[in-house]
DNA sequence: TTCGATGCAAAGCGTTTGCATACTG
DNA sequence: CAGTATGCAAACGCTTTGCATCGAA
């Protein structure tokens, strides 16, 4: 899968006059080892360790590339931390995030994103997007105290 | 209602220790005067307008203290905006978010609501919170171009 | 008269941008 | 070679904070 998300990245790139260069693809390579939700500064971190010699701009810049190219999904969650979210070509999903340690948790749910749509045309409304995220205590947290 | 708010502030204020000042009071009438979703930005020019002497800080430390008070919510929404929306004792709702002009619509559904739930029991997880926005154009907005 | 609240301006934080240099095509 | 991408640091926009002063209790 890696290889196929390099191979989008190219082809992407070749198809906009951009160019490949060695910090978009270590970027792009640790954005998706580190799997989910990651925010800009982690990534930084992470990818910092593999290639000193990057900068903090070239994450953000490459991040919101991976946006355009359809392989990221920049996410900002209620604690006001915004992290991106590797797209795979799979369906939709949502969030569960515990308030104590943190942890997020996704899940599907297509009864719900059916109630979504019945909702919105009874609005009249047209819905191209959504974001449903549940806030508490995961089952590891629920025990302890705050 | 708006008696209601107020007091409930004083409320709060006496309990806590703390003080009632003008500058609290006019914010909190402006900003459920506002009705819904206002950004700090907006409501400080808003207020300024009826009680020019007022400070920006004043309204961030203003609204913060609502929101520990219990009279409102803060919400960041995909745009980046944070806005913060008078939180009446009534039930809980959800979002319609045009993402042409603008607007938020508001909705409830309890089949969903329920839906959340059993979602979180199946991960073991204890919601305490959520957030569901909905995406998309409203009625208005669906038949201009883009 | 005390101690919290205010207003101002400066600082903070995550993110973006300008610019000279390095590198891709 | 031309023009994009990079790294650095400075700029940015929103929000918070420090400090001297003001005002509620």
């Amino acid at each position: 899968m890696q290889k196929t998300a390099v191979a989008q990245l190219s082809e992407y790139l070749a198809g906009q006059g951009l160019r490949s260069t060695n910090q978009r693809d270590a970027i792009l390579k640790m954005f998706i080892a580190v799997g989910q939700h990651v925010s800009a500064e982690d990534l930084y971190v992470r990818v910092k360790k593999a290639s000193p010699g990057i900068g903090y701009a070239t994450v953000y810049r490459t991040l919101k590339l991976l946006a355009d190219a359809g392989l990221a999904e920049e996410r900002r969650f209620a604690d006001g931390f915004t992290r991106f979210e590797y797209k795979n070509s799979s369906g939709h999903h949502d969030h569960l995030i515990c308030t104590k340690c943190g942890a997020i948790i996704e899940f599907e749910n297509e009864r719900i994103e059916a109630l979504q749509q019945d909702v919105a045309r009874k609005k009249g409304f047209k819905v191209h997007n959504h974001k449903l995220e549940l806030y508490g205590l995961c089952s590891n947290c629920q025990g302890k105290k705050k």
